[in-house]
DNA sequence: TATACGTGGGC
DNA sequence: TGCCCAAGTAT
């Protein structure tokens, strides 16, 4: 009987777990291998790059170090803290779902995916992540880079954004899965897509996969992943009112659902025309406030996922204000507490100047 | 099933 | 500058 050669283990697990052993990135989580630690980092991950999300992870496990910590915090702890990470219904489920968490599962976080997956925030690809890093189950995961590599790898000519070709790759991914490491195994194929098998440029030349991917794919690789295109955003103009009385301003809180949901702002609206003439006029139709506005403190652009805005922004003098818990006075050196997004956040940088 | 949901970096 | 992209989920 011939003595098998060393070939027989090359295969593309062996190959992607060795090259993985490496040369993996050191990184705060990886530290950490507790339940919460993978929890928290993979929300913070959904659709961020790791460089971004490093810093707010470190802070975030010093303020919330246990489920029981985040679970008895306030929402507008939460949301400060993740305050520039960017959809932020990531941070408000994080918390319900810690909620949940310390008062119905004795502080447990569920090692299985159907129970994982009730949580909120956790789908598909996060159960899998969790139940595989932090508790060595057998399931795979489907992000964004495994998508990629797995359609380059075996030319996947299906829309990765397409029920169909999501089908094929969740398929592809749990038949290539090594049973008893998976966890290894599906965090070397997602570093392996963010170092290595980039979307754009991907380094071939020094990739582990490299025969068995020209083997299979022969040069279609730049072709890969294939998407179905998205329409383009609007641009939207709007005005913003620093409304001003007694040494302080009057901050709104947003609705806790949609865009920078439980996030406060400087009250504003759309307008057609000029937004000097329309600034009264949005603000009332928004809040019931009356207000008269004064001059204009400058212009703030940003670019949303699904539309751009130009912000006017002007101050006004108060003339009738609603009683609304909604809306609250602040003094200017406190506008820090307040959870805001970015354009806001420019705003309160306004105030005082 | 298609769309909404933030922000920052690369080219 | 403008567009693409990034460890997705909820509705």
């Amino acid at each position: 009987m011939p003595c098998p050669s060393p070939k027989t283990f090359d295969t593309l697990q062996n190959r992607l777990l060795d090259w993985c052993h490496k040369n993996k990135r050191i990184l705060p989580w990886r530290d950490r291998p507790d339940a919460y630690s993978v929890w928290v980092s993979e929300i913070m991950l959904q659709q961020t790059r790791v460089e971004t999300v490093i810093p707010y992870f470190e802070n975030w496990m010093r303020l919330f170090p246990t489920v029981a910590a985040l679970a008895n915090a306030s929402e507008r702890e939460v949301l400060n803290a993740w305050e520039g990470l960017g959809y932020y219904s990531r941070a408000r489920n994080l918390r319900q779902a810690a909620k949940i968490v310390a008062g119905d599962l004795e502080g447990k976080i569920p090692h299985d995916v159907e129970t994982l997956r009730k949580l909120p925030g956790i789908g598909r690809y996060t159960a899998g992540a969790i139940a595989s890093i932090a508790f060595g189950m057998d399931e795979p995961v489907l992000d964004g880079n495994v998508k990629r590599v797995y359609a380059r790898l075996f030319d996947v000519t299906e829309a990765v954004n397409s029920p169909k070709g999501e089908k094929l790759l969740w398929d592809i991914a749990r038949e290539n899965l090594p049973k008893g490491k998976a966890g290894d195994f599906n965090q070397a194929l997602m570093e392996l897509g963010a170092t290595i098998c980039a979307p754009r440029s991907p380094r071939c030349p020094i990739c582990p996969l490299r025969e068995m991917c020209m083997a299979r794919a022969n040069g279609t690789q730049e072709l890969r992943p294939v998407k179905k295109l998205k329409k383009e955003t609007p641009h939207y103009i709007h005005a913003a009112g620093v409304i001003v009385g007694e040494g302080k301003v009057l901050l709104a809180q947003r609705p806790s659902k949609g865009l920078l949901g439980g996030m406060w702002e400087f009250p504003n609206g759309r307008v057609d025309g000029d937004p000097s003439r329309g600034v009264a006029k949005a603000l009332r139709s928004g809040y019931s406030l009356k207000v008269r506005r004064k001059e204009a403190l400058g212009i703030v652009h940003h670019a949303y996922t699904h539309f751009k805005v130009t912000v006017y922004v002007f101050r006004c003098d108060p003339l009738s204000i609603p009683e609304n818990e909604n809306l609250e006075w602040v003094l200017p050196g406190n506008l820090g507490d307040f959870p805001m997004g970015k354009v806001d956040r420019q705003i309160a940088g306004m105030v005082g100047r």
